[in-house]
DNA sequence: AGCACGCCGACT
DNA sequence: GTCGGCGTGCTC
């Protein structure tokens, strides 16, 4: 028998099916993961059974190891991957990785190795028939085997646990765990002191001088014993390598652990029986009729900030329960949505199974097993729970569906939409797109009649939106006001507080930070391997690079003239700093990526903002999402403009969505809301029209622009990036790729696909680890034949020796 | 990517 | 003469 499996190793150029012969004594089945020799060192790889044929065994290498004793994924899964490939331009096993649990490969094997036995064994044992058994099991099989090994020869697992620990109480046998293969997507590594605390002061005292960086870890360490490497690093400066050496020194251990994390579920108190509004019963009956059907399509639901879409999720949900197909809801972050989570819960009970990167592998893992045994009909997760293997799958909503966060940033760079519509269209279940701001391409395609449209036009709870005002910063900065909060939403927080009302203070610093610069010379601290400003942390006292996590001490004086060194622009610490400024004895609550972190999680920061004496909030795009607190009745945008004025083609859609969400959190409790937008260009179309939460309009003229340039919808946007050094290599390939593109497209059987080709232009970040990076901007329609034409360029690509240090990568519709 | 093969320069 | 530099080509 010949099998076809993906391999592990291939890298693009080279992903295809290689074939194997397989041993008559295996049954392999597609959808098996498999252990296979590969290349003249015929090093062990890892692999996926695509098909078991008959056919010519002449030349095959054979399959090595079976790894599953079931198929770990179906037919469907397997198609799924091939989707992936195609679509997305990655590896066949890059998709498979995708699609299967992370967990699935930390699978822990038990190995069992037979000690030494007494001569008489067979005597001893005689009355053990099973526990014997094993024993001339191990002894044919070597004296070590796996469980799978046991399990053949003893099938009955009560049986067989008694006899292995029969075994293992007479010492006969000794047991351990090993690990299949580590996964280190979610395990944490950490540093512990190998040597007595004293013996690392006293090496850390000697090489004071000589190695400060050891010095300052073993001290650390000495003070806290263990800590994760991340941390470690990030608190003295020292490198991976600085950790290695002490571990060949015997200072330190280094091991690996799961990462201990879980947002607990809290009990929902409301009405689980809802009474849907007019138009919420509008909407579900024309959803729930396509439910069920043979292609019931994709549908875009379109409803204003609390207008009660989850209602109509809830209400769809059971239906398609109710005509026992199982249901997924996608959500951009799970960790925003504790309100939500413990809704569902309530409503499904154990029929819900959570998925979503926090996890601990191994909750993660069994999440997914009961997902497929079919004991968990509901699967509500963010972006790769659309991988989830349900079967009957009859309804898939993907709610917000225009987030950032459902476009996966490495390969395959999928997007969690396109992927749940793909499944709906294979498994007949319908795909509900919800939104209060629609994405314009799920717009586009709801009007052209491709996708049904439904729409919830009012709030929930009757009230109008907020009231929003625009405040001119340019105005401010002419008054003399320097600071980041203007006189006038300095005035309505403190109206505010009068009345016992909160604040919520949104700063929208997509990309930005702080610059660190001497006043006397303009030095700017800059990471020497990257393209990009360090910034500055107060928790370690030092500067830091966010792509290639380098980092220097902060110094007080300048590095090139000795002058003085100064923190420029504002993060949510300045607009904390300035507001306890403003109103002195109150407490400012921070809510951002440096305040959120494993023991200060959201939920607990949300918690505090909703129960304790605390006026105001303010935080990156986190606070924007999701959040209902009765007695918000302001919210402020501190710098509108941040993300408006970015090179996107996306940048109005995203802050539209942004400023429309944020405002939504004003006045959702029986007091009427209002916010306040500060921007240094009040007269930005995009901004008045979010200010007066005008989808419509901003939908006409934002599709408009798109068509002029050619963007989503109307035409796809392929980037193709390459990476490398030296930089003029990385043009000159970039270059050559494009004229290779060209001259393709004006020659048979290509001259009449319509292709707009830019660049090669420097990345946002043109360098990161010393490679510079560069890209090409395709505009053209994504077809099935463009899609051909530009994986066989890629592979061209990689294969030319010209070529060899450069690495090349496309990007579909990229959000960056 | 990784690994071996192969063809040239610097050494015991 | 050989050890090893890395350019080249292939992976069932």
């Amino acid at each position: 028998m010949v099998a076809k499996i993906a391999v592990s190793s291939a890298v693009y150029a080279m992903d295809k099916p290689y074939d194997y012969r397989v041993s008559p004594e295996m049954t392999l089945l597609p959808g098996m993961r498999v252990k296979v020799p590969f290349g003249k060192g015929n090093r062990m790889i890892e692999g996926m059974v695509l098909s078991v044929e008959a056919g010519s065994e002449d030349g095959l290498k054979t399959v090595a190891e079976q790894l599953d004793e079931q198929p770990v994924m179906n037919e469907r899964m397997l198609r799924l991957a091939g989707f992936l490939r195609e679509r997305y331009f990655c590896t066949l096993y890059d998709a498979v990785k995708a699609i299967l649990p992370a967990g699935l490969w930390l699978q822990v094997r038990q190995r069992y190795a037979l000690q030494e036995l007494p001569p008489d064994w067979q005597h001893a044992a005689a009355r053990q028939k099973d526990a014997a058994l094993l024993v001339q099991a191990l002894l044919d099989l070597g004296g070590e085997a796996e469980e799978p090994a046991l399990i053949r020869v003893l099938p009955d697992m009560e049986r067989r646990n008694a006899a292995i620990r029969y075994l293992l109480r007479k010492n006969w046998l000794r047991t351990d765990a090993e690990l299949l293969h580590k996964n280190a997507d979610r395990t944490e590594k950490l540093v512990e002191l190998a040597a007595s605390p004293e013996e690392a002061l006293s090496y850390a005292a000697q090489k004071k001088r000589s190695a400060p960086l050891q010095a300052s870890a073993l001290e650390l360490l000495a003070a806290v014993g263990a800590v994760s490497a991340k941390e470690l690093c990030y608190f003295t400066g020292a490198t991976n390598q600085t950790l290695s050496r002490l571990e060949t020194l015997g200072f330190v251990r280094i091991f690996r652990q799961e990462i201990l994390r879980r947002s607990k579920i809290e009990p929902y108190t409301g009405d689980t029986a809802f009474d849907l509004t007019e138009q919420q019963q509008a909407a579900f009956s024309a959803l729930s009729q396509k439910l069920g059907t043979d292609s019931p399509g994709v549908s875009l639901l379109y409803g204003v900030t609390g207008s009660g879409k989850t209602a109509v999720y809830i209400q769809l949900i059971r239906a398609c329960l109710a005509m026992s197909r199982t249901a997924m809801l996608l959500v951009p972050e799970i960790a925003l949505t504790p309100q939500l989570l413990s809704l569902f819960s309530a409503c499904f009970g154990d029929k819900i199974a959570v998925l979503h990167s926090s996890l601990r592998v191994g909750e993660r893992y069994d999440e997914w097993k009961r997902i497929r045994r079919g004991e968990a009909t509901v699967v509500i997760g963010t972006r790769s729970a659309v991988f989830a293997p349900a079967e009957r799958l009859g309804l898939l909503i993907v709610d917000e569906e225009q987030e950032h966060t459902y476009k996966s940033e490495n390969s395959p760079r999928y997007h969690a939409r396109e992927v749940a519509i793909y499944r709906g269209a294979r498994e007949q279940a319908l795909v509900v797109l919800g939104s209060a701001t629609p994405s314009v391409e799920s717009m586009y395609r709801a009007k052209q009649g491709i996708y049904s449209l439904c729409t919830l036009p009012y709030r929930y709870n009757g009230k109008d939106l907020p009231a929003v005002g625009m405040i001119d910063m340019k105005q401010e900065l002419r008054n003399g006001n320097q600071g980041v909060v203007s006189g006038v939403l300095a005035d309505a927080i403190r109206d505010a507080m009068s009345r016992k009302e909160k604040t919520i203070l949104l700063l929208n610093r997509r990309g930005a930070s702080r610059l660190t610069v001497c006043v006397d010379c303009g030095y700017v601290a800059e990471c020497p391997r990257c393209s990009v400003h360090l910034t500055y942390h107060a928790a370690n006292r030092r500067l830091m690079c966010h792509y290639c996590g380098y980092s220097e001490p902060y110094a007080e004086r300048c590095p090139s003239c000795g002058g003085h060194i100064k923190q420029m622009g504002f993060g949510t610490q300045r607009v904390q700093m300035c507001l306890e400024e403003l109103f002195p004895g109150r407490e400012i609550l921070r809510m951002d990526a440096d305040t959120i972190t494993p023991s200060n999680p959201h939920e607990k920061v949300l918690s505090r903002f909703a129960n304790e004496d605390i006026p105001v909030l303010v935080g990156t795009q986190m606070v924007a999402k999701g959040l209902n607190f009765e007695d918000v009745t302001l919210v402020g945008v501190i710098d509108a403009d941040m993300s408006l004025y970015v090179d996107n083609f996306r940048a109005s859609e995203t802050t539209f969505s942004l400023i429309t969400q944020v405002v939504g959190r004003s006045g959702r409790g029986s007091k009427a809301g209002r916010a306040l937008i500060q921007t240094m260009t009040p007269q930005n179309s995009v901004l008045q029209l979010a200010s007066r939460q005008d989808y419509d309009a901003f939908y006409e003229q934002e599709i408009g622009l798109r068509q002029a340039r050619s963007c989503p919808p109307f035409y796809d946007l392929i980037q193709i990036g390459f990476t490398g050094w030296p930089e003029r290599q990385v043009i000159a390939a970039a270059a050559a790729f494009r004229d290779r593109l060209n001259a393709l497209l004006n020659s048979e059987p290509y001259r009449q696909v319509k292709m707009l080709v830019l660049g090669p232009a420097p990345a946002s970040v043109a360098k990161i680890n010393n490679r510079y990076r560069y890209r090409l901007s395709l505009s053209c329609e994504n077809s099935r034949s463009v899609r051909t034409l530009l994986a066989w360029l890629l592979r061209e690509f990689s294969r030319d020796s010209k070529n060899r240090d450069v690495t090349i990568f496309a990007d579909v519709n990229p959000y960056e």
